[in-house]
DNA sequence: CATCGCCATGTCAGTCGCTGCCGTCAGTAG
DNA sequence: CTACTGACGGCAGCGACTGACATGGCGATG
């Protein structure tokens, strides 16, 4: 007989996200959290850092999808088609099925401020490693941060939209439409001798 | 003789920005600041949310001028020209005297997570209500959250310039720079058809 | 097969952020 | 003079989080 029951840590992050929706957040104690797996206060925080950190844990196998997206990109890319490529790449995984639990999990967070920050934070990561590798490919500053900021916001509209009620529309195809709105941003037409960005760099 | 000295928020502020310098924030406790300015934990929470909020409660008038260089744009601005007004505007206060308080804070905020998360929601909501006077403006989404967070990342790129060590030009020199970098972003010309942005509405 | 060490977990005590409740007392209005 | 208000102090308590130490299956090793 098996002492511990495997996956802890899967374990909690479910127990969490269904205690947060149905107590709320700031009503769901980590103990109960615990308990409610078989667990102890104590090992949760061997597992996340922090009450929060249960809900975003994963988020670093979201980033490496981005990170992958740029490499697979064209070695002459624009810093406009590498970040095309990193929301390509990264919204392979968000499935229909995926999308009611990205609902709820949502819906989670929205309603929440602690979380909200705790998001942001992930977001702006993932923002300076979108940099950090658009920098690689040669872009140069300010661009590369430009660029990355952008490539986040874009999968923010996408995804606030993919979330919404009765929404069907994949996650890929809203990225492209905000992609293309966001191409229409600047005002001054781009002459053929130099865009830094819009042609190979 | 007067019972309190006056002016508690503001003696709060200054000692909190104070220690966090000097022994670290989490190393600081909120008793440690209160006392320090002769009032108790107690207190420190009534003009205060909580530890971290001591470094952001002004930032709802750095809001308000975001909002006001957008009022305070023509007619028939198009949405970069709004944000443009809205960085101008904004920037106004941001004096070189102000410039090496700046510094500290901001060394403060880099070197905790904590605070970074705060940044990062009081810059969202920033995005947001910007997002909503654009939006009050004619523009439509997804275009006006576009713009909107455009905004801000533009004014945290030069933001992040004019803290920089040695740097001596105006944060609204350094925006419009940074400006006209987003606006190269774009590869695809712009014809003279459309752009839901580039002309007026 | 006996032993040893690993490692995930439990237990416990303690700090600190944060809140509710109530008391205190100058100033101010009536 | 009285009553009320506003800014603060004191206190008790909860919950997030941490450090130190204990426990006991399990695989490796001889």
């Amino acid at each position: 007989m098996v002492r511990w029951e495997p996956g802890a840590k899967g374990r909690l992050q479910a127990a969490a996200l269904d205690l947060y929706v149905s107590r709320g957040y700031e009503q769901t104690t980590v103990a109960e959290i615990a308990r409610s797996v078989g667990l102890t206060e104590r090992t949760f925080f061997r597992h996340f850092a922090d009450k929060r950190e249960v809900l975003f844990s994963d988020q670093d196998v979201f980033q490496q999808a981005f990170l992958d997206g740029i490499a697979a990109a064209a070695p002459d890319a624009s810093a406009l088609d590498l970040i095309a490529s990193a929301l390509a790449v990264s919204a392979q995984p968000f499935s229909d099925e995926r999308r009611r639990w990205s609902r709820q999990r949502q819906a989670v967070i929205v309603a929440n401020p602690a979380l909200q920050e705790r998001e942001l934070l992930k977001l702006a990561a993932l923002a300076s490693a979108v940099a950090d590798h658009i920098r690689d490919r040669g872009v140069p500053e300010p661009t590369a941060t430009l660029a990355a900021h952008s490539c986040v916001t874009v999968f923010g509209v996408a995804f606030t939209q993919w979330i919404a009620d009765g929404e069907t529309r994949s996650l890929t195809e809203l990225e492209n439409e905000a992609l293309a709105e966001l191409a229409r941003l600047a005002p001054t037409p781009v002459t053929s001798e130099q865009s830094s960005l819009g042609l190979s760099r």
